[in-house]
DNA sequence: GCTGATTTTCACCGTTTTGTCATAATGTTA
DNA sequence: TAACATTATGACAAAACGGTGAAAATCAGC
């Protein structure tokens, strides 16, 4: 589950986020200061941070700053609607989100949960594939279609998993071949073409997310 | 600049959205309801989207699920703190920021440029070209006509992406047949002209695109 | 080394694509 | 405007292409 940090110098915020957040399953490590933020934040095993503006010691910004060159977990501010508020408008400093005080617990979980599910959106090139009841997941070397586990051979899912990692990308034959079958393999063009249409059998209705560029190769193309 | 799309019923935030975005720079199209929202947003051509959540014929939720389906702009929703409040926490419509009313025009300003910013990063605009309800994808191999994608022969697509690669290059015939059909082509000058004639046809309404120099060759021209 | 599964090659075949050419249309120049 | 040069277009036969099934080759486990 995701680890947070929340970074604010009034107790009882610190203690109300941290009720919600575990609530939602996330872990929660607390700071009461700019530097506390920062100092634990070099673990850099965050997944989000919330960091209140005013603080002592070290403001919301200028931690921010710091914490931004140690780590790429995105930041909310959480920001009183008062003068620095406009500051927050520049995003220079790589604030990913903010929240104006005195904000509602469940607005700020659901922006750490959007905030989340960005980063893993262009952090994790899609590890899953899904699309009506086709799931395809690639680290767990797994197919299910309609909820049944697919049974394929090494080289349907080897040739599957690419194409699906380069979703929407057309693919020439040579190109797969060198990248699925290795640089090393000296054979023809047109046995892409028989496993294609294994695969194709193998994904039943899903048959068409494979699209035939002619003159060119193929290409998983997200239904529409 | 950047093309953005605002969608409310009420006359007064969509003046006041545009004349805000307007002074930002960005090129603004507004929609009355979520039916003409939709409509416009299959040219493909914005940037980012903006949608109310109350509006009549089409609520902004459907109008989002089906923007989506054509197009990858950010969305960005406007909700009243009321009842379908909590609804924008799914987040599985795929929305990429909300505000909520009343609003700051410079907040939702604010958030437009950073969805703008976010969507550049994971893109690469390079490989797109776009012009009013035109996009060429030449990594995905894919032509879309006014929210159509077109169908092409191979051919086309390797002549059409060649010209658009070489925007507003006057290219010759030899030019052409070297870089497209190949160098060991020995064939006719004219064919040039045979698909010229059936990528124009293939274009619709932006066969003028594609220029003729007399005496000379073709040329991709972005319009004015 | 046997057996079954997997991978590769290959040729057939219906379709699509392509290059050429004759003719029409358009632009250019004197 | 006439004469010429260049480009657009339609038609069509030849060539190219991809889907497929089957056979051959290879591999993996025993």
């Amino acid at each position: 589950m995701a680890k947070i940090l929340i970074a604010d110098d009034e107790d009882k915020i610190r203690e109300v986020v941290r009720e919600y957040a575990e609530f939602e399953g996330f872990e929660v490590v607390e700071a009461k200061d700019g530097m506390e933020a920062v100092e634990k934040a070099q673990s850099n095993t965050f997944d989000a941070i919330v960091l209140d503006i005013m603080m002592p010691r070290l403001d919301g910004f200028s931690a921010c700053k710091k914490i931004k060159e140690v780590s790429d977990a995105p930041v909310i501010m959480l920001s009183a609607r008062g003068e620095e508020y406009d500051k927050l408008f520049g995003f220079e400093l790589g604030i990913d989100d903010y929240v104006v005080k005195p904000f509602s617990p469940k607005e700020l979980m659901a922006r750490i949960r959007v905030a989340l599910k960005r980063g893993q959106k262009s952090q994790n090139r899609s590890d899953i594939f899904r699309y009506e009841g086709l799931v395809i997941n690639v680290t767990a070397r797994e197919v299910v279609i309609d909820g049944v586990k697919a049974q394929m051979t090494p080289k349907e899912y080897d040739l599957l998993f690419y194409l699906v990692r380069n979703i929407n990308i057309a693919l020439s034959r040579e190109k797969l071949l060198e990248e699925v079958w290795g640089y090393d393999f000296y054979g023809d063009d047109r046995t892409v073409d028989t496993h294609i249409k294994m695969l194709r059998n193998s994904l039943g209705k899903y048959r068409n997310l494979i699209v035939t560029l002619r003159g060119m190769g193929y290409k998983f193309e997200k239904g529409n």
